[in-house]
DNA sequence: CTCATCTTTCAGTATTTCTGATAGTAGCTA
DNA sequence: TAGCTACTATCAGAAATACTGAAAGATGAG
């Protein structure tokens, strides 16, 4: 215990700083009061400093120690943090933990658990992506992310695991200034045959490989439509007039409250079309500490607001 | 060199990091490579996580290690800090700087050699008070402060060293629109008998025991005078006219280029009184490192600009 | 004044780490 | 592919270091 500051110096003069003898530091930190002594007459002789007074019966730290002490508290607090960071990381905590978000779902409630996360593991770097479903999922398999939350429920090939962590409404919305709305009464609903010719835009992936989308809430399509990857786009596109699409009812709310986009009533849909809002990871790769503690938040935050 | 991170562990997974290998850290540490690899063996053992991929030939760290990096890095910067602040006591820095100025040398440059100051010693804490003149010579040998910025060399009575750091000038003002102005020729001189009857506004300390400042700039007086102990009150009530007062020349410039003070022409007195602007401190007191650095800076300050 | 408790010193012990040799291996070069 | 170089891992012995425990001196409280 020779030299000078190291990490064990510190933790014995913060030891006799804190209790105010030596013989009380040793009782602390295990040890015989003659070791400490020794330990922090090598200290002051190798630093050339007085650290304590020892007229009295009790050492009494000198100015010099006093000034010392901040530093070397947030010596041993930044080496503790290392510790705790070094026992997260052999617990299984990953070092960083990419999170893709389906650009429908940024307003849904997943900042608060994160917020939880970033509490409970402080050094856990987090990443978080915006990008269309089947990037999204392709993401997840090539390792660029170990966790999505996205909109439709995978197909169960058992490449994937999911999580349900919240419901969303498929609605079909129009501009409120859309001609198709002057054709309809006030209370009917709309039929098949009366929007096939309305324009649809719809949200799909820059990847053309999901066009053959069977099923689902997508199963009723206009005759034409235009596509978009993203659904803010989408969303422009129908508020100027450009036509209809599905969108989350979230996320279009808003702009329904404010009188700008309505919702179609279309037969069989009156109350839109329910999706799952799932947490999606691959199967291949196992999760680390800091994505399951993120799963089980979301997972919670669902099951209370349900 | 057992256990979870120590400093001196630390040291090692840095040499390694550093390095690239342990070998090339060994050398650099100054010990033997097998050294090395027991230690890292040790605290991979004890941290039940793998800091180092042996596959290859030489060591690739693991992105746990390179997640543990940065915390490691602060943590030995630290430390050093800790030791280069113990290394400044030990070498007479003192723990706390405390500079006592007088209120008319607020104006003077003094924070820029602080600045200087606070780079070349980070962990010297500094106070700055602001005094009258004999509060803060009192201040001084109380050991309420190690250094006083003042105006009034002190009397040789050997129990202060001072450091000549300014030059700094009084002048006799007074507002511009009071009547004493109006009797006044426009270039003539105000002689002792014109002065005498208006009333004057004195600077002192709060403690009465500089009533009877012999000699000096105030040995022209008025007949009646009215006492405040601070500058900037003697200002205020020059400003509006309630008196005449000395006052340094820096502090009211700004007024009188603003045509609200004029400055009096006194005979034998046309170029205002010279006086010193010192640092000054305790004979019986050591000065500390700091203290010391900052007299220099100001004395070179004060070459530099004169 | 006395006693309990604290600090310091010192010699011996015990633990720890370092050393140096050896073996095994990876990667480069011809 | 063979050979060479430089690296890492292992191990027993050596050296250094810190720890222990007893004894002595000193301080402050009652």
């Amino acid at each position: 215990m020779n030299g000078v500051f190291n990490s064990e110096m510190v933790a014995v003069f913060l030891a006799v700083m804190d209790t105010g003898s030596f013989s009380a530091a040793a009782r602390q930190l295990g040890r015989v009061p003659s070791a400490i002594s020794m330990a922090i007459a090598n200290l002051e002789a190798e630093l050339a400093l007085e650290l304590f007074d020892r007229s009295g019966r009790e050492p009494k730290p000198t100015a010099q120690a006093l000034a010392l002490e901040p530093q070397a508290r947030l010596l041993v607090a930044q080496l503790q943090q290392l510790n705790t960071q070094a026992l997260e990381l052999s617990q299984g905590l990953e070092t960083r933990l990419t999170l893709v978000i389906a650009p429908e779902l940024q307003s849904t409630q997943w900042v608060r658990p994160l917020q939880v996360l970033a509490r409970e593991y402080p050094s856990l770097e987090v990443q978080v992506i915006t990008a269309p479903q089947t990037d999204a999922l392709r993401l997840l398999h090539d390792g660029g992310a170990q966790l999505a939350l996205v909109f439709q429920r995978p197909a169960a090939d058992g490449r994937e695991s999911f999580q349900e962590v919240g419901r969303e409404t498929l609605v079909a919305v129009i501009a409120r200034q859309h001609l198709l709305l002057q054709e309809l009464s006030s209370q009917g609903q709309l039929s098949d045959t009366q929007l096939r010719p309305v324009r649809q835009v719809m949200v799909g992936s820059r990847s053309q490989n999901d066009v053959n989308n069977p099923g689902g809430p997508f199963c009723i399509t206009s005759e034409h439509y235009w596509r978009v990857d993203h659904p803010e786009s989408a969303l422009q596109m129908v508020l100027s007039g450009l036509g209809w699409a599905w969108l989350p009812r979230t996320f279009v709310q808003p702009y329904i409250n404010g009188q700008m986009l309505v919702e179609l009533p279309i037969a069989n849909f009156t109350n839109g079309e329910e999706l799952w809002v799932d947490l999606v990871w691959s199967r291949e790769r196992p999760l680390g500490l800091g994505a399951q503690k993120f799963i089980a938040l979301m997972a919670e935050q669902y099951r209370q607001t349900r």
